[in-house]
DNA sequence: ATACAACCTGTAGCGACTACAGGTTCAAGG
DNA sequence: CCTTGAACCTGTAGTCGCTACAGGTTGTAT
């Protein structure tokens, strides 16, 4: 959910410092370089959402070009609402030789009518409490209608 | 968050048992009662939302018509979004022996304006889907057109 | 008296992070 | 080469609002 919380300036895809493309990232460049926070790049690949990087001597984790790319895909289909659950099936899906689009449309209908079904309940949601300030601000009423409203249904 | 979950088949309103009003209920008839689950019930208690009503000799928890109310407003106020930081914050003005109107509207107006975020964030979640999946359907690309919006933004 | 539903406490789990504490490694400047 | 200090490491606990047990006790109807 982007809960109004900034995601990434940084502008990912300009990324080619080494000699032979792909790149090597510190976790935290990783992080500057797809808007996903380092503790949150830790916990995905603890919950087994992403693979293991490769480390340096110390232990250090190690990014390419292939990592920091996938991290943004898990943004943005965090973004979309997405579960880890059904990101890591569509990970999988992307990983397929034969791209099956067919399934990653229907995992994409099922978080739509998600959505949607989320969009009627606000909705709802903001009818009720808009009447509720608005019968308030009227203040034809002794006692506080909203507290009543609450209160009797 | 009403998650399409039925909310209280039962009417409240109805309970006049023992003789001289107020009647006294178990846990079970005022979940059924209010609509709230027995175990969030004592969630609500424990965390200290509700006061610990009194007990029968043996330990039970006896509920009264008022304290069914408040589970009824605790329902309402969650159904419409409120953290339980805020009802108890509703709670307490609701309390008082004036009744501030004034800073309920504001409560409620903080809470209007979180759903009209979310429902923002939601409607461009949709946009978004809506667009990738008719891509998708049109299929006039080789790769999945989805997969490739996730991965390059 | 007996059965059995309903209650009790306490703890652990969910999802998706976030926030430490306490220790180690890396990179740059002197 | 050595020092500094930022960046990294692991592991654990906290957040929010519940829900789901396990294992035991009480209430009530027959």
């Amino acid at each position: 959910m982007p809960e109004h919380r900034r995601t990434s300036i940084t502008s990912a895809g300009s990324f080619s410092i080494g000699a032979a493309a792909r790149g090597n990232f510190s976790i935290g460049a990783a992080a500057r370089g797809s808007g996903v926070n380092i503790e949150t790049i830790r916990f995905y690949e603890r919950s087994g959402l992403l693979a293991a990087p490769p480390r340096t001597a110390g232990g250090h984790r190690v990014y390419d070009q292939g990592g920091v790319k996938r991290l943004n895909f898990v943004r943005r289909a965090r973004e979309l609402g997405f579960t880890l659950d059904q990101i890591r099936d569509l990970l999988a899906l992307a990983d397929e030789a034969e791209t099956s689009c067919a399934e990653v449309a229907a995992l994409a209908s099922v978080q739509l009518d998600a959505v949607r079904g989320r969009l009627a309940d606000l909705a709802r949601m903001e009818t009720v409490l808009a009447a509720m300030i608005e019968r308030c601000a009227s203040g034809t009423v002794p006692a506080c209608p909203i507290l009543e409203a609450l209160f009797d249904g």
